[in-house]
DNA sequence: GGTTCAAGCTATACCGGTTTAGGTGTTGGG
DNA sequence: CCCAACACCTAAACCGGTATAGCTTGAACC
């Protein structure tokens, strides 16, 4: 029953010609006269050709597929929802183009760079996503080294040798401050993420910007792992504190949450007592008691244009990195007006 | 700069041999003496040579990669939990393995079928992982027609041709409403998942009968699509019944939560006026308030033991299935004492 | 009318492995 | 002493494409 896939020599005899012209018309090659060309795509539309994956593979070096490496522990890995959304938008980028994605989970940097190497050794893919990028990242090196193509997410401070697609969330953490200060607040903290990773260590500075161009102190920060459980702590930590914040900026939504749970269960009511901000947008920041007051941004899409842009990367040797539209500030019910009394909540104003 | 990469030639060359014998010497094939395999190792490790896995696939039609086709939409990706966690598991057990892991995450039917057969019809993966089963799955007779080795999550029912990892999840829903009885509620109700997904459908008709043996109403159940939305939603019709439950049953956490969102912003008090579990014991259900029942189960072990039941399956045609331990409850904070006033909160009977 | 040239095509090497048929050399049995 | 059997190894075909060198053919040109 099994019948055997046709192969390019099966077309070729069909339709008459030499395989070599087969590939040509395939590829779109010159060389081949317009009818025969036809001919050519009949037959194998006739006959179901696909050309095997594996050869082309062999003889063109090629593996068509995208690689991400992404590093995060097992028990940490659930509470980022950012990456199945990108990753939804680099696939609907890759479909049409008969490309597969290659992913991979690692627990630390040995095995990060050791996943590097297989996959530019295997040949597996021909490009890499390059998630979480930190301060003095070995991996440009690596990759430089394994010459894999790779596009940076996020903008890769001082390296313009590695084309990006970048959403600037410094605008966002930046206007959530601004909205905080409008609301009469003025001892504002921020549960940073980790300060080692790029985007954590940017969105601290630009709260520690925005804060003093408020002339406000910016030195109530706590670092994290970007965890709910480093989040919860973190706000325990802030809330101990003997002049407490009346606003807290988190670096994502998790952390936002268990910040809310918190407060919450000390009998502080948000946003009377507290405001909150969250970080992503994520689905489950809308449903939550008082709803999060956020900051948006669109990781599908940016998932979507990584991908062509490393498939450009890929096809042509360059690409022009990306600038997506800035996070924004998705105001709900989570931030209100800071407390008259700005020290402890049991007042009013 | 770039030295070329040693090829088996190179190695066969150097160890003097021919190129055949190295092949049988990498795979442990019978023919070659010890002494002649011993060296023969020995040079390829020198030159750090390792094969070509296009050349291997070229020839063995084996492609050293499984599958996972993931088909939600991207609006809902990531509001599930499970996968990264499942993707985590998974990995653990391929790298050991120099294998890898091909993602495609698909909006539709229609495009997971072609991604199956595009998958196996390029030979880009060995076998797959099949997820999220329902009811009359098109997708086993597409594999078998295939011939692409699959692994189910979870009990396809009424067919014992594929060998599947399961985790029994009946167990962890009857003991949250056995839970809940002991409890001392009475109505009791369910926002149960997808019913056209089997994880679905059986969590709900384990509801129905735990309820039905403890001689409850077991009518109370929503249907929704596992998202938070849909969770909020299902809540607010739950509460807006006139005689509403004081106890709901969500088929995961991201509803579970958006539930007690719902419930707070009616002020009712949770559990004291309305109790609620989760299900799937997500990171962030702890460090809500109150904290979150739920039902653990363990997806980053049911990644793990799953590949390499797929493994198995690959390398000798057939495998066992596996039962994992059954999912747990877990209490918290979020369930108490039914009010001693079964209807409405501000009613007395 | 012969040369030049390009278009269109074929033949074949090649990518780097696996696999099969066959060839050697040594040993042991009759 | 001859042949069979076996262990060990080589040569070459093969997987299914791509790429290159070279062959035909016909038209253009002088």
């Amino acid at each position: 029953m099994a019948i055997r896939k046709p192969t390019i020599t099966d077309v070729a005899r069909t339709a008459g010609v030499s395989k070599g012209l087969v590939s040509f018309a395939l590829n779109d090659k010159p060389g081949v006269s317009p009818e025969t060309r036809k001919r050519i795509l009949e037959v194998a539309g006739d006959l179901g050709w696909r050309p095997s994956l594996s050869a082309r593979s062999l003889s063109t070096r090629t593996s068509f597929a995208l690689g991400l490496v992404i590093r995060r522990k097992a028990e940490v890995i659930s509470a980022d929802p950012f990456f199945p959304a990108f990753i939804a938008g680099v696939e609907s980028a890759l479909t049409e183009e008969g490309r597969a994605l290659v992913l991979s989970v690692v627990p630390d940097a040995e095995a990060e760079l050791r996943t590097y190497r297989t996959l530019a050794g295997d040949n597996r893919v021909d490009g890499v996503f390059l998630t979480d990028l930190r301060e003095n990242d070995e991996r440009f090196a690596v990759l430089a080294d394994l010459g894999l193509p790779a596009v940076a997410l996020g903008h890769p401070t001082g390296r313009d040798d590695m084309p990006f697609v970048q959403v600037d969330d410094t605008h966002g953490i930046a206007s959530a401050v601004e909205h905080l200060v409008s609301l009469g607040h003025s001892r504002i903290a921020h549960v940073a993420g980790d300060p080692m990773m790029m985007h954590g260590g940017r969105r601290r500075s630009s709260f520690d910007e925005a804060m003093r161009e408020a002339g406000l102190d910016p030195s109530l920060v706590i670092d994290t792992d970007f965890s709910a459980s480093n989040g919860a702590d973190a706000t325990k930590r802030l809330l101990d504190n003997s002049h407490p914040p009346t606003a807290i900026v988190y670096a994502n939504d998790p952390m936002a949450i268990a910040g809310l749970g918190v407060a919450q269960q000390r009998g502080l009511r948000v946003p009377a007592d507290l405001s909150i901000t969250g970080f992503d947008g994520t689905d489950i920041s809308g449903y939550v008691f008082p709803a999060l007051t956020t900051i948006t941004s669109d990781p599908v899409e940016w998932g979507m244009v990584a991908a062509r842009t490393l498939l450009e990367l890929i096809g042509s040797g360059s690409a022009e990195s990306v600038e997506l539209p800035p996070a924004s500030l998705l105001i709900r019910a989570s931030t209100g007006p800071a407390p008259s009394d700005s020290g402890h909540h049991a007042a009013h104003r």
